[in-house]
DNA sequence: ATTGCTGCAAAACCTTTGCAAATGT
DNA sequence: ACATTTGCAAAGGTTTTGCAGCAAT
């Protein structure tokens, strides 16, 4: 069994402090949704917690079935239920964000605590967070004028990132 | 097997209609879309026309379910394949929206010419229009900033209606 | 006559559910 | 011991596909 230490995990390449810390910080917010929920701290939780840092590590977007292959090649003998169970209650407490790519599909992402949105590439469906927003008087507003509480919101945006761009139009 | 991403392109720009009378003009755009794509005038586009054409009046927002059933109720004799196939023709032809509701299902909606976004309420899944926005030199901007070249947006914001609101919570 | 659409049914896809067995506390 | 979670398999719901026949041009 591995033994959870605070120093770093081997990076590839250099990767930000912040970067790190939000791994970190992804850790800990992951851990924390499943210990609010239940007690038990099972194997296939301790997989998951350890497969979805280091997809919060590289900010990849992944789908259901991405994990679940994953997960059972990193430990075999995990059910597809648990994945779904488990990325459920994840979404639920705001650790993961569903993404919907330009083809109505579902991608899923570690998300930092703060507000952001996404931008979509619609050739490799890389995702990338960003910050803008309208105001929440802007908000407001608008579910003012159509008699609306306006509780929450997604901005998506889709585009071609440079990568894609430059490995031929297609 | 895996989901490959379907190679799926999203259609240029809308058409800048801003009539008022978007009933009527969602007729023409519809009628022109299935003509544009291809020249049979058949009875099932015809129906759907109509169909789509009284959507257009009440605004309604309706899922391929919903839509297939109104469809054979009308006129008996189509099938569901028809009813997708013709959704995702009109999607492509930006004469319908595709909303992605609070639970991550999608509805779908006969789209007024001219930019705009949805403001749906999470009770009753009522859909409504808005135009506010991020301008675009904001989006070129976020676009920039990551090195993607933007194509589109999706901005939909949730909420509760006042008709859910007043009556009582649930 | 040719071309492309349509309905049907089967297949594919993705997600949820039921339940006995395993696991953590 | 007890409560909860897990894996499996089956079911559920939705969307796609293959194809013979049909309709429009």
């Amino acid at each position: 069994m591995k033994n959870e230490s605070r120093s770093r995990f081997r990076s590839p390449r250099q990767i930000s402090a912040e970067g790190d810390n939000q791994a970190l910080d992804a850790v800990r917010r992951i851990e924390n949704a499943f210990f609010d929920l239940s007690r038990p701290n099972t194997a296939p939780r301790r997989i998951l917690v350890e497969k979805l840092a280091e997809l919060a590590r590289t900010g990849e977007a992944f789908s259901t079935d991405d994990l679940w292959q994953g997960l059972r090649a990193a430990h075999g003998r995990i059910g597809r239920a648990t994945v779904f169970r488990s990325i459920e209650q994840l979404v639920e407490s705001k650790v993961l964000d569903r993404v919907e790519l330009s083809d109505g599909s579902h991608r899923y992402r570690v998300c930092g605590g703060s507000h952001h949105h996404h931008l979509v590439c619609t050739m490799c469906n890389r995702v990338v967070d960003f910050r803008e927003c309208l105001s929440a008087r802007k908000f407001e507003e608008i579910g003012r004028q159509h008699g609306f509480t306006v509780k929450d919101h997604k901005l998506t945006v889709y585009g071609t990132c440079d990568r894609c761009l430059k490995s031929g139009g297609k």
